[in-house]
Order: structure tokens, then sequence, then C-alpha cells
RNA sequence: GCGCGAUUAGCUCAGUUGGUAGAGCAACUCUUUUACACAGAGAAGGUCGCAGGUUCAAGUCCUGCAUCGCGCACCA
């Protein structure tokens, strides 16, 4: 028995020397995988394909509890897939995260010297923002490593490096010529903490008290209407009242002006079958430059737009008191004037969900603006069949109504979800005011323009000032990381396509798992992946939301020094069904480092009862150690059933379970006596088992807890195998 | 308004296809020349949110309700 059994193990001396020996196997690269062994079938080992890419860390910082589950998880399905035989790739890489780097970066660079972004100018911001994501790029590709990740860190790429620039513009310019990309005035939401438009999915509502206004534009105007924005109303341009509504019918088609707080506005009565006759009076001020819905209705009845507030949230026209004021003070104004004017009828107080932008918590303020868009229920020619963005997203997915669908869920709840999304789904705002990220590959000359892959021939173009959203990279992210759009280089990993399964946390469904689908389905007419898993939020002891305000962090590296890798791993994963929200806390990280000290001491246990004995062939086993391999073998088929339904959660606490309360406790307990008795056969019998179990056990344990098992496999005398091999590409026990 | 999830031992949570409840932590008793005290043995602790229903049998399936949490929509 080798001597260090004879010590605690220590996962802070193994884990960095067990990665390293991962490392320089090369296996980590499913091109290294040794093709000389077969699987139990008889097929040849390391040839099917599995792969599964990264959901790319932001570049933000470092990482949390959350990602060190991701990894958990993912490193488990990885290390599961190579054992049982196939051509195992797991793709790295970090996502440039755009609005969120930049606004990080600029924050750094306010605080430290006062400076704002346009103080520095661009070029100087980018250089900034570079030399930051660069270092939080190496923090955690070192967490990521600590982790024990059997990633391939021979493809790793990054959103905005030069490959996936050219996929982006190549994306692009494809989506454009098909009429699926288009430039247009509309309203937006825009972010004036940012300074930068954002799409729906990028607000967070905020549940708020607000103050519902009921009054008058002026005593002349018969109609009354409710807001909660009485500035915006200097902006409004129609009132709208429901069709049926008797109350308004003879107001229909009518038009009135007035000068309302200073400014001249002329309203036209419509129509709509969108204004709820229930709501405050029942006719609403439509102000088409300042809310989406009143801009879709200003659409539909011909209204003007008439712009109030701008780009930094201060009015742009009223009276004195009003104009140049931000929006919040103006409203006091507003309400002032119609006071004075006698024209408010009634001020209560209303619950109110106030959009706020995601990354800045700016309140969005709807604006028309010129943007990109991607229009997702504009037809087009796919096969000969006219179809839509969102048809293609909802076909790709399996569901009760589409059983057809090519990606399952897991768990199946959030299919209804997602299709809930698409249904809301509007066009999607592309564009951003930010200059972190891809720059829109589109150049303008007076009245012409170009939208290629390269900058146009010639002189006198000039590019679009704007970048694109995070996530039209993030989009393309599982062919963009497999050599697309460069031929050759996607040709060599075609079989990696559509990947094998998608692991990534339930809060980016919307913003990325429904965005690659858009993109690979349009692209390459194929899903991205077979398999969504989906994985909760991870939370504190006390099951408060972790957060940097909150100061509950909890460090996965701190966590990892304390206890090693394996315990963290086995802490996240136990126990924790998928899309399920989970707590973290020292007490369960704890009790899996009492486990890893479970494993070593069995070892040893076993190690040191089979000294000198010749096992390199099966005995003929004693009745009770029969019993003892069916009992393995039904609980290693139990949890290989799990493994392969996703049940890892389950995996993990029955392999915990028996290990330490079948093997430990009763079968090596019961074993001494026939280990240090006088019978031969006796003894050989249960030397065998005790051999037998440890080494299943070992292998089944290794994807939760690589590497105390790896370090304990390099001790075990392995019978079905005299060169030593690494466990990590052993056969998984069937 | 639409939808989803949760409600099981003091705490945190498992319980996959229905077969009279499990783990970790905490607390209790005993055990230290024992592979491991980072341990073992044992005992204690639950009318599985409430009310109905289906079934030979329900924590598990169905209906309704309550409380908490979440998503989407609305938010004049």
């Amino acid at each position: 028995m080798n001597d260090k059994f004879l010590k605690p193990y220590n996962p802070g001396t193994t884990e960095d020397r067990i990665y390293e020996t991962w490392e320089k196997s090369g296996f980590f690269n499913p091109d290294n995988l040794p093709r000389d062994q077969k699987n139990i079938d008889g097929s040849s080992r390391f040839v099917e394909p599995f792969s599964i890419v990264l959901p790319p860390p932001n570049v933000t910082g470092v990482l949390h509890m959350g990602s060190a589950m991701m990894l958990a998880i993912q490193d488990i399905m990885v290390r599961y897939a190579r054992m049982t035989g196939k051509k195992a790739l797991w793709i790295p890489g970090t996502d440039h995260a755009a609005i969120a780097t930049q606004s990080v970066v600029e924050k750094q660079i306010k605080k430290e010297e006062d400076k704002s972004r346009h103080d520095l100018g661009r070029e100087e911001l980018l250089k900034r923002i570079d030399i930051f994501a660069k270092k939080s790029h190496d923090t955690i590709v070192t967490q990521v490593r600590k982790m024990g990740a059997s990633i391939d860190w021979s493809r790793e790429a990054f959103t905005l490096d030069e490959k996936r620039s050219l996929a982006v513009r190549t994306a692009f310019r494809k989506m454009y010529e098909d009429g699926l990309i288009y430039r247009g005035h509309r309203v937006v939401n825009w972010d004036p903490k940012g300074q930068t438009t954002i799409s729906d999915d990028e607000i967070v509502y905020e549940a708020r008290k607000a103050k519902l206004y009921t009054f008058k534009y002026s005593k002349d105007i018969p109609i009354t209407i409710s807001t909660t924005r009485p500035e915006t109303k200097l902006g409004d341009t129609a009132i709208a009242v429901h069709p049926s509504d008797t109350r308004y019918e003879k107001y229909i088609g009518k038009e009135f002006s007035t000068t309302f707080a200073g400014e001249q506005i002329t309203l036209k009565v419509i129509a709509d079958e969108h204004v709820d006759p229930e709501f405050g009076t029942g006719a609403l001020g439509v102000t088409p430059a300042h809310s989406i819905i009143d801009w879709e209705m200003a659409q539909r009845h011909e209204l003007p737009l008439k712009q109030v507030i701008n780009e930094y949230g201060k009015m742009t026209v009223g009276s004195l008191t009003i104009k140049d004021k931000k929006t919040t003070e103006a409203r006091e104004a507003v309400v002032e004037w119609l006071k004075v004017e006698g024209l408010l009828e009634k001020e209560e107080e209303i619950d109110q969900n106030v959009a706020t932008a995601e990354r800045t918590g700016g309140i969005v303020e709807p604006l028309p603006k010129l943007q990109w868009f991607i229009a997702v229920n504009k037809k087009f020619k796919r096969n000969g069949e006219e179809v839509t963005l969102k048809n293609l997203m909802v076909s790709a997915v399996k569901s009760s109504e589409n059983t057809n669908g090519e990606i399952a869920v897991v768990p199946e709840r959030f299919e209804r979800v997602y299709l809930n999304w698409i249904d809301n789904l509007r066009d999607w705002c592309i564009s951003r005011q930010i200059w972190y990220g891809h720059r829109i590959p589109v150049w303008y000359k007076t009245d012409e323009i170009f939208v290629g892959v390269e900058a146009p021939q010639g002189s006198g173009w000039t590019q679009d000032e704007d970048t694109l959203d995070t996530w039209f990279s993030s989009g393309l992210w599982t062919f963009s990381t497999l050599g697309w759009p460069d031929g050759t280089e996607f040709a060599k990993h075609r079989e990696f396509h559509p990947t094998t399964i998608l692991e990534t946390g339930q809060d980016i469904l919307f913003f990325w798992v429904a965005r690659m689908i858009l993109m690979s389905t349009y692209i390459l007419g194929e899903v991205p992946f077979k398999t969504v898993y989906l994985h909760g939020l991870v939370r504190d002891a006390k099951g408060q939301k972790i957060s940097k305000s909150l100061g509950n962090n909890v460090e996965p590296l701190e966590m990892i020094a304390k206890y090693g890798a394996d315990a963290v791993r086995m802490s996240l994963v136990v126990a924790v069904g998928p899309g399920n929200d989970s707590k973290v806390g020292d007490d369960k990280i704890k009790a899996y480092k009492l486990f890893s000290n479970k494993i070593w001491n069995a070892t040893r246990f076993v190690l040191s009862s089979i000294e000198g004995a010749d096992l390199s062939s099966k005995p003929i086993l004693g009745e009770v150690d029969q019993a003892r391999i069916k009992e393995l073998d039904e609980a290693i088929t139990d949890i290989t059933s799990d493994m392969n339904n996703y049940r890892y959660y389950l995996a993990a606490e029955k392999l915990y379970h028996y290990f330490w309360h079948t093997f430990a406790d009763k079968i090596i307990e019961e074993s001494k006596g026939a280990v240090n008795g006088t019978d031969a056969d006796a003894r050989v019998s249960a030397q065998w088992t005790l051999l037998h179990i440890l080494t299943t056990s070992i292998k089944a344990l290794h994807p939760f807890m690589p590497y105390i098992t790896e370090e304990i496999w390099a001790e075990l005398p392995n019978s079905e195998n005299n060169e030593k091999r690494l466990l990590m590409i052993e056969k998984w026990p069937a």
C-alpha cells in the first residue's frame, strides 16, 4: 500500500497535480481519445460524438457559485459521456457581454479618475475595456480549471474575437439580404442612464406605488383622462376610447386643440380596441412618442408623433417650469399647472410596474429612434415554404402540441414558458449605442447603404456607429465555436453539431437559449442542440439571492481551498433537481469533505486488507459476497438509469448513500471476519469482493468527484487493464 | 389577468413509473489501543399546507382552497 494513504486526504496538494495530468494526457480534446478499446457492446470507443458548449461566462469579473454549479453539472455530463465511450467535446469560451462589461469599466473609471466615456473617447475606452476583459478572462479560466472541468482548452473562443466577429458579420448580412434585418424608426426602450437602447428582455419590472392623476386637458375639452405621467401629455396627439363605449361615441373623429402646460397640442378622438373601458375614465391620452403601445396605436390610426422628452430624460417643450427639466420635476410642474387651472379632478395611489434597465438600473424611457431590428413575424422562403423566425423557433422545440420538435427541454415545464415567450415576442431591437461590442457591419455614403462582411471599397463610406446586442453573437455560439462560417473548419467539426446538450441557467432561457434556436434554425436549418437542461438559481444558506449589494457571495475558490473541489461539486449537485433553486452554505460542502475522507479511508482499509493476495482472476465467491455483488450491480443499474435521464441529483445521492452506508458501514464491517480469518476461500472471496466494489464505486463516482477518484485509481491493483490508464477514460461500470 | 413552482423531522431539502416516509445539519445516549472520532452503534423526532375525490393502496394521481415565491402580459 502506498504510504500516502497513511495520511488524510489533502485535496489542496492533489487537485492541481491531477488536473495537470489530465491536461497533459490530451484527453480533454476528443481528437486524442484512444481508439484501441471496445465498448461493452463491442463497438469502438470514442467514435460516437458528444458535444456541449460552455455557456460563456461574462468577462465582467469572477465566477460565483452559480457558475460553479454549472461547471459541476456540465463536467458530470462530459465525464460520464467520455466514460461511456463517447467522443466527448466540451468547448470553453467567454462572453464580451457588451453593456454589462462597458458599464462596469465605465463605473470604475468614473470612480477612480472621475472621467466619462466621452472624456476618453471610443478608442481609449475600448483599450481600457480590453485590458479589463483580459484580466477577468484569466481569473475565470483559473476558476474553471480549479473546478476540475474536463474542457478542451485548445478550442477556446471569445464572443468578440476575430473568428466570432466574422460569424457575426456573415450572419448579419444573410439576414439583411433575406429582409429579416431592417432599420426602422420606432419607439424603443431607451435607457437614459446607459445612453442606449435595450431589448424588451433587458427590462426588469419593479413594483412601485405611483400617483394616478385624473384631469381634463382644458376646460373646453369634454373628455377626462387618467395618467401616471402627466408630463408626457405634452406629446399627446389623440384621445383613444373603446369603439363600443357609448359615453364617448359622439366625440369619435372630432379634433380638439388647446395649450397644455405651455405647449400647443391637437388631439383627435379615435376608437381603438386596445382601450380598456373599465380603466380610469375609459379614455386614454395617446402619446405616440413615449409609449410603445401608443406608438402602435398611432400606426393604426396614422397619428402624428411628437417627441417631448430627449435622450437624457429631459423635457424639450413646455412652459418655463417644465422645459429642460427632468421628467420627475416636470411631472410635478404639470400637476401644479393642472391644479392652478382647476383641471385636476382626482389624485390616487396605484400599484405600478416601473420598467428599469437590467444592467444600469435606469428607468426606461420609451423614445422614437432609428434602430436596427430583426423581424420575427416577417415571412421568408425556406425550402419553398413561407415561414417566419417565430415559426422556426416554435417548431424546433418538442412540446405537447408539437411532438415533432427536435429539442427536448429538461425539466419539461419550461417548454410552455418558452412558447409563451415566443407568443409575446416583438421584433428584436439589436442595435446598441455603446462602444464595446460588434460594430454593426453597415456603411453609409450620402444616399447609399452598404451591408457586408467586409468594409466597402472606395472612399466616403462611414460605418454605423452602433454595436450589436451581445446576444446576437451569443446566438451563434453553438456553431461559431465549431468553425462556421469557415467551410473547411466547420466541415471538420460537422459531427459535433447539433450539439448533444445545452446546460444553462433557466434565467437565460429567453436571452440565450431562444436566440440560439433562432440563429441555428435560420442559418443552418438545424437545431443548435438536442436537449436543453436548465438549472436554477444558487442562493445563499439563508435562501437569499446572492448579490453584491447584500455582500453574501459564497466564493467558490475559497470553498475549494477549504474543502476541495470534489466536495464543492457534490454539494452543488446532490438533491438539486433541474430547474430548482438551491441553497449553498458551509455545512453542506463540509458534509462532502467528510465523504471524501470516508472514501479515502475505506480505500486504505481495502488496500491493506488485500495486501499479498492474488486477485488477478475472479475466485469462487461465497454466497454473501455473491449477494453483495448483486446488490452493487443493482445499484449501478439504477444509477446508470438516473445518469441517462439527467437525474444527476439522484445518482449522486445514491452513490453517496451506497458507498457510505452500504459499502463502508455494512460490507466492510461484516467482511472484517473473513479478511482476518483462517478460511482461505472465504478470505479471497471477501478480498476480491471488497476490491471489486471499491473499484466499481470509484469509477461511478468519477464524474462527480473526479480528483479523489483519479488519485485513488492510480493506486488500485487493476486486473482489467495492466497499463495504467487514466480513470477519466475508463469504462463506466454497467 | 394567464401560467409555473413550492408547502415533507427543529433547520435545509430528497422521495424518478402510486405500495404504510429518507438524507445532511442541529439535539440525545453509548463507544476511543477499531480503515476513518472528519468515526461507529443506538434512540428520538413527521396526522407529508387544508378540504374533497379516484384506488385494494396516495407524500406521489384528480378537483378546489390557502400561504409563499417566480415568469409573462397589463400597467392610461
